[in-house]
DNA sequence: CCAATCGGTTTGCTATGGAAACCTATTGGC
DNA sequence: GCCAATAGGTTTCCATAGCAAACCGATTGG
């Protein structure tokens, strides 16, 4: 035992940097992508989304697994004609987490923003 | 070989989703961090950054060196009185890509706010 | 001089991200 | 009507990233 304890002090200033409190989940880049897109919209079709992001059908679907069990989409399937076609809206939960990841964000850019002479 | 050929479209209209362009070395939570706290100081003590991002100091290294790695940040080692110190400072690398993905983040977020009623 | 603390690096496990493979319709040629 | 090709996704599988624990070398205190 003669290593450090290793963890972080508990913070008794307490104004934590706003990076700390982005949550993976929504900061994910290609996930961020989906929720703001998702938020423009009231329905997203899944090659909306596919193309717009750039991404393999697999990857995307992957990631919409992910904010589905999270709670933050809603997830449809129904038909355009006779095509099977997938829908994704944002849920409550995932209207509030975009807004709390932007909430964040715009701390974090103002404080580089203000040290930058502009 | 039935199955799709599974890549996006080329994209011929020209305007890809910002999220497209963030780069995942610099947009990483942790490292967002460490460059954002950079770049308001000259330099950075590796105990600072572990206290306001509330890492373990194993956690940070890593990260500290992905970011070496990428040529964002100046690693210097030396002594404050007798023990030794890291500081860490950003690179002008660095600072174009804090800047680049700072620009990117205010697109993405000009999109959702103005989807917002507000 | 021995134990504890500081300041960090390396090791090792787990979970995430991504492409490729696969699967089930549907549509189009002949 | 039958076979190939395409649409629209899901599942499998591998490589890497992220994280904590273990470790390591100096320094300081009892």
């Amino acid at each position: 035992m003669t290593g450090s304890v290793d963890t972080p002090a508990p913070d008794e200033t307490e104004a934590p940097h706003p990076a700390t409190g982005l949550d993976d989940v929504v900061h994910q880049r290609i996930r961020l992508g989906i929720l703001t897109i998702a938020h423009e919209a009231r329905r997203v079709e899944f090659g909306f989304l596919r193309t717009q992001l750039e991404l393999t059908a697999g990857n995307l679907s992957k990631h919409l697994g992910v904010l589905e069990t999270a709670g933050l989409v809603q997830i449809e399937k129904g038909y355009a004609g006779r095509r099977g076609r997938t829908w994704i809206s944002l849920t409550a939960a995932g209207d509030a987490a975009l807004a709390e990841e932007i909430t964040r964000l715009k701390q974090l850019i103002a404080r580089v923003d203000t040290t930058n002479g502009q």
